[in-house]
DNA sequence: CTATACCCTGACATTAATGTGAGGGTCAAG
DNA sequence: CTTGACCCTCACATTAATGTCAGGGTATAG
């Protein structure tokens, strides 16, 4: 199929679907004239490709396991668990700045509501 | 005193300080030839400036309320609270996101582990 | 005078996936 | 042959603070 049908297919954007070609993620065949022509296993390798990309992964980490997990269970590719192993715990310091920067803001929100209070309005 | 005397005293780069500057930050007066030239009072308002970027507000968003906190009291500017109540909002949403991320990186990590220790070393 | 240590502006790079537009080729229906 | 709906590549824009470099001015110590 074509790249606009691959688009409507899994609701990816042509743009998105050229970016996967360009960074060796789905490499399509190309016909006499040009035009990418994709299998019909590409509708599920781009619904793949979302998923790792909704973890967080970088197409760079995708591409370093992607073939494998196309070809045999994702459990048996031994690159996936070092990745997952680090975006989690990237996730994880993520997590914890932003934990402490609610923190603060709550506590300079509150601070402000008890000075407020304390003055207390002025009429 | 000079950008390089206040850098060194802030621990905040020369970049830094001329970036404060275009952006209406931190506004320096000129000395005849062109230099900057920052009151005593400018290594107070950089700490200021590092306080709220550090909160992960935006150098417009400082710069909406920045001179009236440095004049008065933070709970009397008016301006502060909505920033603070928005930041927390956009916060407290990305914690969410990464919290889902968090849960199925370590549902997808376990099911590896699972499915490694069912199959079981094949020797 | 010169070396050195400052200062200035302007501009590009950084991250990463995606949007957008220009300029142009392909192809099928009319 | 023309129109319209596709497709192609190339390239710039997006975010936001900071790093870095080029090219050049200033000021002080020797």
């Amino acid at each position: 199929m074509k790249i606009g049908e691959l688009a409507v297919r899994t609701g990816v954007s042509i743009r998105s679907l050229r970016y996967y070609d360009e960074q060796g993620l789905l490499t399509p065949i190309r016909r006499e004239n040009g035009y990418r022509e994709y299998s019909p296993f590409a509708e599920e390798q781009v619904r793949t490709i979302q998923l790792y990309l909704n973890l967080g992964l970088t197409t760079e980490q995708i591409a370093s396991f992607l073939h494998c997990v196309l070809t045999i269970k994702e459990a048996f590719c031994k690159e996936v668990f070092p990745v997952y192993r680090q975006k989690l715990a990237e996730i994880e310091a993520q997590i914890l700045q932003l934990q402490n920067i609610k923190m603060n803001l709550e506590e300079r929100m509150q601070s402000i509501l008890d000075e407020r209070k304390t003055s207390g309005p002025e009429d």
